[in-house]
DNA sequence: AATATAAATGTAAACGTTTAAATAGGAGGA
DNA sequence: TCCTCCTATTTAAACGTTTACATTTATATT
């Protein structure tokens, strides 16, 4: 059943069909509602690839994800589908396990116009050949815009988000607080760390680097940093974390050591992840919007779909500091 | 730069750049090479649109998941893409987030053409809808296959692994034991129940109803679970549950009771999540080979794909019971 | 050398759409 | 009646491949 059949079925040529299909204002009342009512009977669907090759779109956008062990990126994707499909996009997830061979092979389906536009929720590729890349192809970064690339970008401040958060912890009396980092999302990391230092910067507390551990982002670094940050003298009182995994190892440190988490030392998450109402103490945490991350990054995606040369521009979304048990709770 | 181009350049037919690129042995070795050579100097990549058009075929799969938030799925994914990679398929990832209209609407990608084949890992519809689907389409189930539905599928043994735990409870001397299920993944489900069950009567032990509790699968239904279990008299010392979350669950009730896991009571997980090791106690668990499972499909899918007619195969995989504090550790 | 056979290459149709350009059919005006 | 303008519709090309079939060229056989 293709649109041949349903032009005969209605003595009609191939094009008045396509035109019913595409809402074309140039067909007849009288006609459209014939040819809508056999293309129903016969529940005839255009076939895509055919339309592919014609329009040269492919009406699918591809999202780059990290990695799919992170719970924190489900919803950006949701907000990306939900938001695509009301323009007539699927969308496409690769994972690139942070491979850059495996980012790059996948990038290439913009080149091939597999794909019309590509959402990317990490990039490792350097930030000309992202420049290059947003100048020819519909690209957007979510969440981690490469630094100095030249594209359009959704993110939430991630140096306010700490800056707050380290700001609140002198204001409740902390001297001494310590910070757990990672050492791989560069951006992301770089505002987090800079929010660290600039509240206490402008609070009056003095940076010592010794108060900053950066490993990785898995479970254990977060203890091994709690650790390191439980030697310091005087021993820290507060730890901002830069994911809740940190976060998580750093609690289970501190609950091993039998120190009062909560109560002893604070410690603040990062992402707002299910798992933070899942632990003892539960875990308190910056939530950023994931929703409408990924929502508004298709909406960047779009204007770059429909205008390659529109301007880039650069989004960012509010957070919430959301205290649960792990900072003694309810502020 | 398309295949025409291409054949201009070599002073060729497109037909003869075509069988270079689809390796024809029809073709001579010097013109081969001369082809080659002007393919790579251009970078031309054959249009997958055109070809698609042509064949008939997509070369991409469909991966219908039931959530994005169940980071069990992540390796199962990476399985099902490498082993698909191998044989020229693309994937594409669709989430359904339970919802049966979501599931209809992507399983329609396969009556549309947009894809050639697919792996569900998981089905509302109905087992008729399955088999009539796996009939027409190349269509393998992954983890939980439909209950009598005529499908190709690939899965662990869950009513012996679950009976397998509990013959280890009882070998230890445990004489209650729980169970913690959920209701909605049917097939799997029963199978671990059915587990529980057998085993309680292969070795004596009564089966009581109200040692079994079922709920949802989240982190709280499993502390609701818990806590019904910890009523019952004589108290449980060993409970058996569906999941890894509904573990974590029982576990922190458990904690919260002064109830101390893996001395007082045992705790069994089951997939063996990442988060079994990051927790206090840690959590002993059943392993599925997620990765085979991924891969084991995608190869049943490769026959169907071949041969829509093959015969239907259902294939089971060993699982592993990993013992750790949660369960007293190191057995 | 003539012919038969095999190998290499070319020709053109086909896949299912969309869309510029051509055409038909009316309505209105003179 | 004829002409002009619309509007609705058709025609046919185009998108980039693959592939059955036709043709050419090379090789082997007599």
């Amino acid at each position: 059943m293709n649109i041949k059949d349903i032009a005969n079925k209605c003595n009609l040529s191939v094009a008045t069909i396509s035109r019913v299909i595409n809402n074309d204002p140039k067909v007849a009342d009288s006609t459209r509602k014939k040819v809508l009512s056999v293309i129903d009977k016969y529940k005839f669907v255009p076939n895509i690839t055919g339309r592919s090759l014609r329009t040269q779109k492919s009406n699918k956008i591809l999202v780059l994800l990290p990695t799919m062990s992170n719970q924190f990126y489900s919803e950006i994707i949701q907000g990306i589908e939900e938001t695509a499909e009301e323009k007539g996009y699927a969308i496409l997830v690769a994972v690139t396990n942070l491979q850059e061979h495996q980012e790059i092979k996948y990038l290439h389906m913009l080149r091939m116009k597999h794909v019309d536009g590509c959402i990317s929720l990490f990039n490792t590729i350097e930030a000309d050949a992202i420049t290059s890349l947003a100048k020819n192809y519909p690209f957007v970064q979510c969440c981690e815009p490469t630094m100095n690339a030249d594209v359009s970008s959704v993110e939430i401040n991630n140096r306010q988000a700490v800056y707050d958060v380290v700001k609140q912890f002198i204001d409740k009396g902390h001297k001494t607080i310590g910070m757990i980092s990672g050492d791989y999302y560069k951006t992301s990391e770089l505002g987090r760390e800079t929010g660290y230092q600039d509240a206490l910067r402008d609070y009056g507390i003095k940076f010592d680097k010794n108060l900053v551990v950066k490993n990785f982002y898995r479970y254990e670094d977060g203890a091994i940093g709690a650790k390191k940050l439980m030697a310091y003298k005087p021993r820290p009182t507060a730890i901002v974390c830069a994911s809740d995994s940190l976060a998580l190892g750093a609690t289970s440190y501190l609950k091993s050591q039998g120190i009062k988490v909560g109560v002893d030392v604070c410690v603040m998450g990062f992402d707002n992840t299910s798992i933070t109402t899942y632990t003892s103490p539960t875990l308190s945490s910056i939530n950023q919007p994931r929703y409408d991350l990924g929502k508004e990054s298709f909406k960047l995606l779009y204007e770059k779909l429909q205008d390659i040369n529109s301007v880039n521009k650069k989004i960012i979304l509010p957070f919430q500091i959301i205290h649960r048990e792990s900072t003694g709770c309810d502020n």
